[in-house]
Order: structure tokens, then sequence, then C-alpha cells
DNA sequence: TTGTACGCGTTATCAA
DNA sequence: TTGATAACGCGTACAA
């Protein structure tokens, strides 16, 4: 029940505890022989070093902190897979917790992650204010934030192309030849909100389609929420063919909405999520999405997180992560109406 | 940015580190008056005690690790929500880590959680041999095991009732009328793997419907393995309607191979899955599922490990969890093959 | 190449 | 009620 320490591995191997260091951080010079006399002795006792007291005296915890709304979101966990691969690789293990996207929680997180020591933080999509991001960054070093832009030294941003996403969802509506197009999104005025409202809306403008206020609805970012958005958008007009949701989740349950409503998809209304959750391809019929690449966000931001940790001076750029339009069942492949119009 | 000490709190308030301890710890006898000054200095410096150094001395983290297979299969997150949220409000932060249902993994993670030195430790349905759990238990206390029986000291248990579950959906199918039943199980021979059968075959041998090696056929508890699994069954053996499937992935995996072999759900195939995730409900036809309230067993695990955290020398009665028949619409309601058989 | 001695920031023990 | 001193386990100058 007693820990080994590095004096019971010092004592089997008959050598001192800096030489039993030594063997094991592969620094200094040591002779190979004392070394494998050493790393067998290691074995045998099957010694770890005490985390806690290395980092007494390296500063370094190996902990990171990894923070998003939900882990009930499919999305979460599939960037957590990332993350948490990357970091076994290095020996680091992950801190998970969820925000709700109650901005008082997460602070309390973010506050409670430095106290524990974490070397790191990530932060999938914050809902703190610009100020409130600032203010933390100046205290702490280094942090990844995806789909949020704050200028900040200590903060390396990791952008998802939501604009993109957002103009491919409407192109596709517009090339069906949809000429009614609703919105359910975020009640929460997010980074990714506004860009992806941005991207579709002004492709549908450019193609002379109308989207203001009275085609966007806004729920909690879940299936109930999106249940919920999509019937009212729906009761209040009627004559919307196709949705463009936030996310999978919502666009999940404006499905369920329409079938509860008689609305076929895509017969009737058209749909398309973002995210491409894998959800989106068991469903019935299938959801169309646009496709990020989650577990390399997960990668990508564990990964740079380690660079930061390996060069706290150096300035890193942000990176860009592309997207796709996959189509699917809950979207028309062929558009009768349109061939009609143009006949 | 350099660190606050006790020290410079000490410095400040004209004491000793003791009692600037005293103070902030709330033990010990301390003179308001010198507690008040040491926390006025406390404020003013902004001194946040090293939890490291705390750790150190106390050998208490504040943190603890949550291990299962795969963050992917929507059964742990769920789980792992009523860890966490227990965890916070006790201010306690927790690892999330996947094995992969590979025991070399597990092994590994459990060695780097006791060198991270977490308080205590929950596993999600192990993968080790009894005799790798129990040599571990007799190094590190306490545990918290779901669905392994592995008795020792150290590691108290959370049952759910797998054989009860495999009998009410024995009962059920063989209340439908079924006469042909197959199995599409994990490939890990799992603990739960064993009772679900083992309930499910012993009802169903009660009713006198047959049962055995030859209507089961095993893969990865995945989309992909039930996907597989179920092709290969219902390939071998035809006359099957009717399909138990080891978790709900695996459920939906056979679902999609059934779609795919043109045998609708449930008119020629019926289909019961395990764990009732959020899936269950969304997808189309909804799956009929064995429910369990994974929730709470993340938040009795959790509790239980705290208790134990407070009272190392107690011991604790193992805890089951009851499971409930959750009918929709991958299981017929009525069974007119049923009918006629009787008339 | 190896060993000695000290410091990391905190709490616990005991004496004052 | 307070303070000096000793741990806790490890890394690292510096000396041997």
């Amino acid at each position: 029940m007693k820990q080994v320490t590095i004096n019971d591995v010092a004592k089997a191997a008959g050598v001192s505890r800096q030489t039993v260091s030594r063997a094991m951080n592969d620094k200094g010079e040591i002779s190979e022989e004392t070394k494998e006399r050493v790393l067998t002795a290691v074995r045998e006792l099957g010694y770890r070093p005490n985390r806690m007291a290395q980092s007494m005296v390296t500063r370094r915890t190996g902990t990171v902190g990894l923070v998003f709304s939900d882990i009930l979101n499919p999305f979460f966990p599939e960037v957590a897979r990332g993350v948490q691969d990357v970091a076994r690789e290095q020996e680091y293990n992950v801190f998970l917790c969820n925000t709700d996207d109650d901005p008082k929680v997460e602070t309390q997180i973010l506050q409670s992650l430095v106290a524990q020591g974490v070397d790191g933080i990530i932060i999938l999509g914050s809902c703190l204010g610009a100020k409130a991001l600032l203010e933390f960054a100046d205290t702490y070093h280094p942090i990844i934030m995806t789909n949020r832009f704050v200028n900040h030294i200590n903060i390396n941003q990791l952008i998802v192309d939501n604009v993109r996403g957002g103009a491919l969802a409407a192109e596709h509506f517009v090339q069906q030849g949809h000429q009614h197009v609703g919105i359910i999104t975020n009640e929460n005025v997010s980074y990714s909100r506004v860009r992806r409202i941005q991207g579709f809306c002004n492709t549908l403008l450019q193609y002379e389609v109308a989207c203001d206020d009275s085609v966007i609805e806004s729920g909690a970012p879940t299936l109930a929420g999106g249940y919920a958005a999509a019937k009212r958008l729906l009761t209040r007009q009627p004559q919307l063919t196709a949705l463009f949701a936030y996310n999978d989740l919502m666009a999940l349950g404006a499905m369920r909405a329409c079938r509860d409503m008689n609305l076929n998809i895509p017969e009737q209304v058209s749909i398309i999520g973002f995210d491409d959750i894998h959800l989106t391809s068991i469903v019935s019929p299938s959801l169309s999405s646009i496709r990020v690449d989650k577990y390399m966000i997960g990668v990508k931001a564990m990964t740079r997180l380690l660079e930061m940790l390996a060069r706290p001076d150096a300035e890193f750029p942000w990176q860009e992560m592309p997207v796709e339009l996959v189509l699917r069942e809950s979207t028309r492949l062929v558009n009768p109406q349109n061939d009609l119009k143009s006949s």
C-alpha cells in the first residue's frame, strides 16, 4: 500500500537518488551499465515518479484542462478523443469540464483548473465575454480557444470556417430552387452563431433569396431546443421549404418537429445541420450536414498547446479548420420545383 | 507573474508561516485578531495556496480518475456527466481516460492515474482480468467498479442488473411469439456480456425457445461491430425474427444491417438493445431497449467514492442498478403470428 | 560518472 | 495562541 519512492529504487540498485533520476530522465551522463541496473530495479519495484513531487520542482503537472459546454453533445466527445489521444502520447492527463454554457460556471471552472495547476487550458467555444477572457489570459498561459477570436499573446485560436459552412448550405438550397429558407440557431449569440448565419444569409442574398430575422428562430443548442425552435418557426412561417440548423442536434430536433407536423423530409422540408456528428448517418432520413473534422480539432488543439508549452515565448498563428458539405437524405438531390419554374 | 507564497504573507503580516496556514484552513486555535490580520495580507497580496505543495503533504489532490473504454460511446458521457456534477459540488476535478478495451492501455492508464496522485478511481467496465484487478487493488484505494464483481476491500461495486435485463428482453420476445431468436454480443467476454446472455437464454429456455451458440454472433461493441455481426448472423440463420443486442450501438448497427438486407423492422425482425442511450428514441424506427439510469450510475459512483474517501476504513456494501424494458418501434407491440398460432 | 546537499510550498508535530 | 523544525518526493547545482 505504500508508494515506491525514488529512494527505494536507489537502495535496490545500490546507487544514489540522483543516479536514478538521471537514468529515468535520460539526461546527464550515465554509464549504460548502471543505467540498465537502475531501470531493472525500477521495473521490479514498479516505480513511477510521484507527479506531485515532480511538479513541486519542475512547475509542471502533466495535466491540461478541456472546457466545453456539455459532454452530452456528441460533438465534444469526438474532439475530446483527439485531445486525449495526443495527450496520452505525451503522458498528459486531461480534465474534462462542462460549463453548460453558463458564464458563471465557466469562470469557476477556469479558476478551479488554474488552482489545480494545469499546464494549459483548451476552451471549446467559450461563453464568456471578450473582456473576461482577456483578463483571464493576462494571468494564464497557454490557452487554446476554438471558434472565438480573442486577440491575446497567451491565446491561440483554432477557428472553424463557419462562414463558408453557412455559405455551402445556402448555395445548396439555392441550387435546389428553395425560395423560402429558415434558420434554427443557438439562443446564445456565440462567435460561431454569428458567422454561420452571416455566411448563410449573405449567400442567400446574393441569389436574391430573402433572409432576415423573420425566418430565424433560436433555442438551446440541443435536441429539445431544435425541436421547439423548429416548431415555432414552421408554425409562424409555413411557406419555408428548407432549414439550416446551428448544429446537428438542433437539426435532429427539427426533423422530429417536422415529423410531428406531418411535413415530409426532404419532399416538403429540406434540412442541413452543422458538425456532421456520427448521428447524422444513423437516423432515417439521414441528415445532410456541414462536416468538420472534430477529431482533428482535438488533435490540433492539443498539439498546439504542447508547442506553446515547449516554447512559451514563441508566437503562433491562428489555424483554420476547413468545412465540407455532406449531402444525405434530408436534402433533395434533384428538385422538380426548380425544373417547373425554369420551364 | 511570480507566485506569492505563504512566506510572503507571513512576512507581510508579521507572523510565522504556520499561523498563516492556520488562518487559511480555519483549523487550530488562533485569535480572531491575528487571523484577520493574516487574511487581510492574503487579500492584499492575492495569495493562493499552491495545490501541488498542499498535495505533497496532505496526500490529497482533489482529483479522481474516470476510466472507460471509449468516450465515443454515448453511454459513457452520460455516466461521466453524473460523476462530474457530483465532483464539481465537492470541488473535485475529474480525469477522463479511454482504454479502447485494451488491457495494456487500461493498465498503463491506471498507473498513470496513480502516479498523478488521484484520490480515487472509478472504472466503468474494466477489461482487465480478476488477477490484475486484485493486484491493483492491493496497492490502491479507493476504487469503484461498475459491472464487475471483484471481491476486495478496496473496491466497491456498482452492478447493473444485467441478468434481469436479459430476462426482460427474452420475456418480451416470447410473449410476442418469437420462436427463433438471436444474440448480437460483445466479442470481449465481459462480466456484463455473460450476465446479459445468461438472463436472456435462461428465460428463453424456460419457455422452450432454443438458445445456443449457433444463434450468437460477436463483434466490437460499436455500430460497425453490430452491423457486421448482425449481417453474419442473419445470413447464417435467416429464420431469426428477433435480435437481442449487447448494447444500443450494436443494436443500431444491426438495424442498418437489416435495412441493407431488406428486412423490415419490426415486421420481419424485432430488435432490443441495452443501455437506452438517447439515440434510441431519435432513430426511425426507434429502438426498444433495456433502460439503465446512466446519470445515476455516475452520481452513485462518485458519491460512494467520496464516502470511501471520508471513511477509509469503513466497509460499504455493493449496490445494484435496476433496469427496465422500454418498448419502441423496433419491436412489435402486437403479434399477428401469435394470434394465428393460438387460434 | 556518481553522490551530497539544498530547495520547491505547504502542513503536521511538538515545544514554547 | 504561536513559532521553529521536520517532513513530503523529486530535480539539480555542485562537489567528489
